[in-house]
DNA sequence: GGTAAGAAGTTGTATTGACAACTACTGGGT
DNA sequence: ACCCAGTAGTTGTCAATACAACTTCTTACC
């Protein structure tokens, strides 16, 4: 007399847990490895990486706050430190006064360039190369609409970490 | 003259930004289906569902923390709401008077009961219902041994959700 | 059997992040 | 010209979690 309830079969569990403890597991490493070795947290690396992919350097907070998946909030504050730390500038807009755009400075460009070897290395010993090709693209193709559901605004900025890439 | 940077190339680079949003977006997602439908966090809904398949219901609270992946102070903070809660129970050990067991209550295991089919449900939509047996099989096989890796102690509890299985 | 080293669990303190409230500014409608 | 609805960004407040310090208890060793 028990009414229905959805299940999963054992492939099905084991592809959800392994994603899910995942999920948990993988962002401390990423940031107690850039924390060593760099003194910045990933979220922080985030950010540098996608100013510096920016045309030039500088975004306005609103489309950084995008583009990273983060609360204007949390960007307000994490700017700030970058800020006082010397690896940003906040440059009022000329023609909006309520625009701040974020520029990299050349401190930061170099912090980034020299936390981004380390951090590579840390996600090829980690997952890349531990995978063949294959693996990688059945990765890709399954997580990608996954991400594309979860992003509420659909904006993800997939650009944060390309310059990882040749 | 500049020394040679790892790099990734662009499926490996796909793969890894899908992975890291996807390990930044899901937790959330899946915190604001519990909360929304059961009151629950997902890491009280795991603390709940690793409880309920210990043998007797009950865990000493150290191997509860093992596996749950918590570490003492958080899992002490959170046990002892779902204690207020009437979720669970904390016993203190016979033959240990330093150890807590802390025992799953009737109300506790109804809680979990109620709760766990919207979960599932928000599971195979977001993720299991969109991929075929060979996604599957290749997302749990490369993400487990990724598991493995970034589990400090290698106890991550793969019980917890295994009750979503027939 | 007394003591010291260590384990189990809780509590203090600081940091992070979320949501909401606030300030400052813009732009459309009249 | 003025008001008002809406946008950009910051700050207030609170919950969550990490690390460290603490309490209580156990066990090994002499």
């Amino acid at each position: 007399m028990s009414y229905q309830v959805p299940r999963m079969n054992e492939l099905e569990s084991r592809a959800w847990l392994s994603l899910v403890w995942t999920a948990e597991l993988l962002p401390a490493a990423l940031d107690a490895q850039l924390q060593a070795e760099s003194g910045m947290t990933h979220f922080e690396f985030i950010v540098l990486s996608t100013l510096r992919q920016a045309d030039d350097g500088a975004l306005q907070t609103k489309d950084l706050a995008a583009a990273v998946n983060s609360t204007m909030p949390r960007l307000s504050r994490v700017v700030g430190k970058l800020a006082t730390r010397g690896l940003v500038e906040r440059i009022g807009g000329q023609d909006d006064a309520r625009v701040i755009n974020v520029h990299l400075t050349g401190a930061g460009r170099r912090a980034l360039v020299r936390a981004v070897p380390g951090h590579i290395a840390l996600v090829k010993r980690l997952v890349i190369d531990r995978l063949d090709a294959q693996q990688l693209e059945v990765l890709a193709g399954a997580l990608e609409p996954l991400v594309g559901r979860l992003d509420p605004h659909n904006r993800v900025g997939f650009a944060a970490v390309q310059h990882m890439a040749e």
